[in-house]
DNA sequence: ATCCAGGTTCACA
DNA sequence: TGTGAACATGGA
């Protein structure tokens, strides 16, 4: 089992622009109103700092805001071979969805007066996922039956005991474990160590999943037979499916409907809020076909945003 | 104390 | 197919 490592120096390598689709909104993209703090990211008004991961290799992102391009400075221990600057493009564009075009969105969301004023408030904005499947299925375990605030400790707690802290352009940030890290871990650390509770029996089964199956090639597979084949993980159901699906695999029409997003929902296209997300899930799906995931992802966006989840740090 | 939180599983109709 | 209890933990 993995000690908690010093922190790691990353060094600025590279400077790269990555051209963007517009209207691109840069602030609700590469930062979520609605998502919990993790010290996997940090943000400012025009910046962003996030650290991604692949296997053993860790890197520093500083994203910042431009008109026409996303400008980014990459931190690293080693120089970047061809191969892993290419994978780590590749990550960050589909990770915030730099190329994808809204406009057939927008043009079906006209049937549905709730979005008018999310969408004018956030046009431009993407899904955003900088997560790796593995990472994203650790997060909506943290998240199931319990409160933000907990969601919020038991995250720290696993980056704390098996993260890899890392410094770069005066930040300090935590990697998140790879599946290797965790695979070995007996539930009883998980339990006594990171407080994970009934969860932690489902950790080390996540990380066994993802230790024999490669991130691209789940991706490779067609979307129906990602979301049985991951739903087959105990501690994996239709909302952590949801949220692999809508998020990691960007798929703009699947939904992940938690008791939140449900009461949200329910008040602006229902006027109550004892909706179930089935009737949610058929409402948005024959009102928005094709795009019901982004329509759920403005209007909670937009709500959000009144009353964000984490601030924005100053500088 | 007692309840229950941004779900999921398991048992039993 | 559908419903209901149990699940760990910690804050209200």
């Amino acid at each position: 089992m993995q000690m908690t490592q010093p922190n790691l120096a990353l060094k600025k390598k590279e400077t790269i622009r990555l051209p963007i689709q517009k209207p691109f909104h840069f602030r609700c993209t590469l930062w979520k109103p609605s998502h919990f703090s993790t010290d996997l990211e940090q943000h400012t008004a025009t910046r962003t700092w996030r650290t991604f991961r692949f296997g053993a290799e860790l890197f520093g992102v500083r994203f910042d805001k431009r008109d026409d391009y996303l400008l980014l400075h990459i931190f690293s221990k080693n120089k970047l071979s061809d191969e892993s600057r290419a994978r780590l493009i590749r990550r960050i564009e589909t990770a915030y969805g730099l190329s994808e075009d809204l406009s057939e969105f927008y043009k079906a969301a006209r049937t549905l007066p709730a979005l008018v004023r999310p969408i004018r408030a956030l046009k431009g904005m993407r899904i955003s996922c900088p997560e790796s499947i593995f990472e994203i299925a650790i997060i909506s375990l943290l998240l199931q039956n319990t409160t933000i605030q907990r969601s919020t400790q038991m995250t720290r707690n696993v980056l704390q005991r098996f993260g890899r802290s890392v410094s770069f352009d005066g930040r300090t940030l935590w990697c998140f474990p790879s599946p290797a890290d965790l695979a070995g871990v007996p539930e009883d650390i998980l339990r006594t160590e990171c407080r994970l509770g009934y969860r932690a029996k489902y950790l080390p089964a996540f990380a066994q999943f993802f230790l024999a199956n490669d991130d691209d090639a789940l991706r490779e597979l067609k979307r129906e037979e990602v979301i049985l084949t991951l739903q087959s993980i105990k501690g994996v159901g239709p909302y952590t499916a949801g949220v692999i699906a809508s998020h990691a695999l960007r798929d703009p029409d699947a939904l992940a409907l938690d008791v939140w997003n449900t009461k949200l929902a329910g008040k602006a296209f229902f006027g109550r809020e004892n909706i179930k997300p089935d009737h949610v899930r058929k409402f948005l799906q024959r009102q928005v076909p094709g795009h019901a995931g982004l329509a759920l992802l403005y209007l909670v966006e937009s709500e959000y945003l009144k009353s964000p989840m984490t601030t924005l740090t100053r500088s």
